[in-house]
RNA sequence: GCGACUAUUGUAUAACGGCUAUUACGCCGGUUUGUGGUACCGGAAAUCUGGGUUCGAUUCCCAGUAGUCGCCCCA
């Protein structure tokens, strides 16, 4: 046999989920389900696959996303196809097919799968797994701060302390009369350019401020974007939400950091948009965003004629993640995927006999798996213990012929002989108590 | 698309250009142990690929490949 094997890689910048991965995994798709769904929202989802014009229809400023950064194939019988790279065109497109019979406002989450084919780095892959939340309708205002509530709540469910990051917000509208008002006529290339300012050197962003504004009204500008400062917002005077939306999130205890540089870098937003930063001790920014969001106009545009408008975030896995564990938020029990009780038989003969007992367990709701392997028996109670099982049942001659098993609490040393069914009760109450 | 860096057992690592390539964890087997946790003994397991320099290359050079981290872009 000299023939190549296949590499045991997976493919380039998408993860493996082995089982101590997947406890992670599972464990932040609960707390992301468990969260929404205690503000009311409901869950959705779709295929990851869309006909390509879905994407394609956006415009022309998406060209590069579509063009270079989706994964799109020819299916057999023709049709242009991509691996959803986003949710937004995939619920609007949801939305607007039963839009007669939708009541708004609605409240919907999902947890999607998404694909970009790009350079995988750090935070960054070419899949990842995205908690999305959106209302869709009702009042501006109060959707803005419920929404933003949820995100903020979300942070604080992973057990992150609210010294530990920064929600920045800043409104598209109030970013376009600030330009306008400082000369600027490019507004969308302003805003990539404004969206760059906390990654380059101060110079640097200041030479290219001078693309985007008169070069007399750099120095005024570049001051007004550092301007964390309520009053700016006053004197760009638009009538704007952006105040009432941070001061209703402080009457529910959330603080907002009021950031005139956020831009975020797609065309759609209308209204307001945030982002969720780490910080670091100073109480600075640091890294990237963890999850941003912001508020449309007429989502639903390119399906219908009866506009849908609202406003949504989004949160990635793999930031988080990073999040979590490099400030150790991932609770031990989490990784604990091993069954409560591991039935141990002396030999495979009692392989069976011991899928019995494990079975008659198991009917009192009680997780049990039984180590079928080849090992001698005291192999297999290290390995029980190394896995954190917590009880153990031994299996042989005796305990098949009596029916009196004897089960180990490992932690404890505590044991308990009797019937299957006597010990039920013996686990449940030890494992209760944890 | 552009740039920087890295490549040694399953994982993490060590080795002035020179013995049989180090150590830890994990894995396999054994001894000890109160029905596991401890301790001890043993075992399998690696220099990315192809060239070059050299008496001799894991080490130096070149190319390829792969990965990591940036840039671009950000859903």
């Amino acid at each position: 046999m000299s023939d190549k094997k296949l590499s045991t890689d997976s493919y380039k910048g998408v993860r493996d989920f082995y089982p101590a991965d997947m406890a992670v995994q599972k464990y932040i798709f609960e707390t992301w389900t468990k969260t929404a769904e205690s503000f009311g929202f409901e869950r959705y989802d779709a295929s990851i696959l869309e006909p390509a014009d879905l994407y394609k229809a956006k415009g022309a400023e998406n060209e590069e996303l579509v063009n270079e950064q989706t994964y799109t194939f020819t299916d057999r019988g023709g049709r242009e196809v991509t691996l959803r790279p986003e949710m937004t065109p995939t619920v609007a497109r949801m939305i607007a097919g039963k839009q007669r019979e939708l009541a708004l406002p609605l409240r919907w989450y999902s947890i999607p799968n998404l694909f970009r084919y790009e350079r995988p780095q750090k935070g960054r892959l070419r899949e990842h797994w995205q908690f999305n939340c959106d209302i869709f309708g009702g009042d501006e205002i109060t959707a803005d701060i419920e929404l933003i509530a949820l995100a903020y709540q979300t942070m604080i469910n992973f057990g992150v302390n609210p010294q530990k990051f920064i929600i920045k917000i800043n409104h598209r509208t109030f970013l376009r009369e600030l330009l306008r008002k400082n000369g600027s006529n490019d507004i969308i290339s302003a805003t990539r350019v404004i969206d760059r300012m906390d990654k380059l050197p101060v110079e640097e962003f200041k030479e290219l401020l001078k693309e985007v504004v008169p070069e007399n009204n750099v120095e005024k500008f570049y001051t007004e974007l550092n301007q964390a400062d309520k009053s700016l917002i006053d004197s760009v005077d638009t009538n704007l939400s952006l105040m009432r939306v941070i001061d209703g999130l402080r009457e529910l205890g959330i603080e907002t950091a009021f950031s005139p540089s956020l831009a975020r870098g797609f065309d759609y937003y209308t209204g307001t948009i945030f982002e969720v930063f780490e910080v670091d001790q100073g109480g600075n920014p640091t890294g990237r965003a963890m999850l941003g969001g912001g508020r449309y106009d007429n989502l639903t545009m390119m399906f219908s004629n009866e506009p849908v408008s609202g406003i949504g975030f989004g949160m990635g896995d793999v930031t988080l993640r990073d999040f979590l564990e490099e400030n150790n938020l991932i609770p031990e029990r989490v990784r604990s995927t091993t069954a409560t009780v591991t039935v141990i038989p002396e030999t495979i003969e009692q392989n069976l006999p011991a899928e019995k007992i494990a079975s008659e367990i198991r009917q009192a709701g009680i997780s049990v798996a039984t180590d079928i392997g080849s090992q001698k028996t005291d192999k297999k109670k290290a390995r029980a213990s190394d896995r954190g099982t917590k009880f153990i049942i031994v299996i042989g001659e005796t305990e098949i012929t009596s029916g009196i098993i004897t089960v180990k609490n490992l932690k404890t040393s505590e044991e308990k002989s009797g019937t299957p069914s006597e010990l039920t009760d013996f686990i449940k109450q030890n494992t209760s108590v944890n």
